[in-house]
DNA sequence: AGATAGTAAATCCTATAGGAAACAGGATTC
DNA sequence: GAATCCTGTTTCCTATAGGATTTACTATCT
């Protein structure tokens, strides 16, 4: 209705300091991933450009410039002239195959990172890993949210200081920080106690410099994560 | 994670009754596509929305759609309320990353693969190599586009035998389709012969089924292209 | 002459409108 | 009673319009 004023943006702008000005679509992008992580948004739900829209009070052209990024990362799914849905929930298979993806990548970015690292770097892995240990862990979504956060930001900083734009991208297409968020199941933590201490080792193998010992700790954080879900996972 | 190309539908028609209707983002994301590969666009370029538009003769939504898809493949940069540009050119650090990541999911992809071959199969990857060998080798880019194709053909199906979507998505990730395309300095294609011997011994390890024989064989085929495609760089 | 301010063009970004296809429900017919 | 057809609604898809921003050019001032 008025368009003079596109943007009825709750937050309070600087007077007269526009840094930069946040496009709508990148907005809209922000609010439907974290609307598919926490859960709002279900396996086989049908995402509607209209109705976010509505929704998110915008028109729908940025809402369709963000679906199709998403469409990249295989959190929704495309299909012509129906609309976007909801990637289907994890399978047993795909979890099986994603342990297997990772075991092939995780531990050469270990070794890479580690021969990169600076004390800088190694008091950030050091924080993800504090951060680990002090977030809540209840039944709910909501409770473990940041213990996720803090596990996937462990394994993303390792993924960057390899300082090779080719590894990082293939950990990204592993889905890093969304499928974590989408096991069979919604099996919630059950493996805290054990995966912290698996993390502290991996960074107790940085701090010694040791390549090596740095991927050889990361492969085995990962198949005791895969012996740990499998074991966790629902019957059928 | 392929746009799954909509247009190659093998089933026949009805006369005069267009089945699905291709919607005209995904024409437009072909057309920029070729238009990249084809090195009509070259890196830095810059990519308008509405120039684009104009060109191909729609509207800037549907361009808006594709350039926001191509974005995820690291082919176009986007800077907001800037616009496109084409990713920059390829420097000599960029190749060696790449390697180094291709070192190390490819090997990886050969011994999976190798443990699900089938005898369609490598008779799908012995057509990859034939092809490879009867393909033209000029010096313009016309000339050995053809050789290019069969090339990353052969290593996209290695991917996609190992029948695990994440490590499909990893080599997807490396841009094995797009980067050939985007050597550093243009340097055509000087190690035929030696790359088609080694793309034979691969073959030859997978017949074998030796998964084992089959990840050597990979590693040492990127490891000699990563070899020769240095002492080929042009100097500076 | 060089730098700066102002203006015009091009471009990006978002909203709105309308045609086309898909979906859901009910009425009709066999 | 079941299948089919029709109709209304929803949704997707594209085009068009206009505001906002960046860029390039020109004119002016020091």
């Amino acid at each position: 209705m008025q368009p003079a004023s596109p943007g009825s943006r709750p937050e309070a702008r600087p007077a007269g300091r526009p840094v930069s000005r946040q496009v709508l679509a990148d907005h809209v992008y922000e609010e439907l991933l974290a609307s598919l992580m926490d859960g709002r948004l279900e396996p086989g739900a049908a995402v509607s450009i209209d109705g976010t829209a509505r929704e998110l009070d915008v028109s729908p052209t940025p809402v369709r410039e963000a679906l199709a990024r998403l469409e990249h990362t295989g959190m929704v799914r495309r299909v012509a002239l129906k609309g976007y849905r909801v990637a289907p929930m994890f399978t047993r298979e795909d979890f099986a195959e994603l342990m297997e993806a990772r075991l092939a990548i995780e531990p050469v970015n270990a070794r890479l990172a580690c021969g990169r690292l600076t004390p800088g770097r190694l008091a950030e892995l050091g924080r993800a890993v504090a951060d680990l240990k002090t977030a809540p862990r209840g039944p709910s979504f909501a409770e473990y949210r940041d213990y996720l956060e803090a596990d996937e930001r462990f394994h993303r900083l390792i993924a960057e200081y390899t300082g090779n734009q080719f590894m990082v991208a293939a950990y990204g297409a592993l889905g890093g920080q969304v499928q974590r968020f989408r096991l069979f199941g919604g099996v919630g933590i059950t493996d805290a106690e054990n995966a912290i201490a698996e993390h502290q080792a991996v960074l107790q193998a940085f701090a010694s410099g040791d390549p090596e010992k740095a991927a050889l700790a990361m492969a085995d954080h990962v198949q005791r994560v895969r012996g740990r879900a499998i074991a966790d996972a629902p019957a059928g």
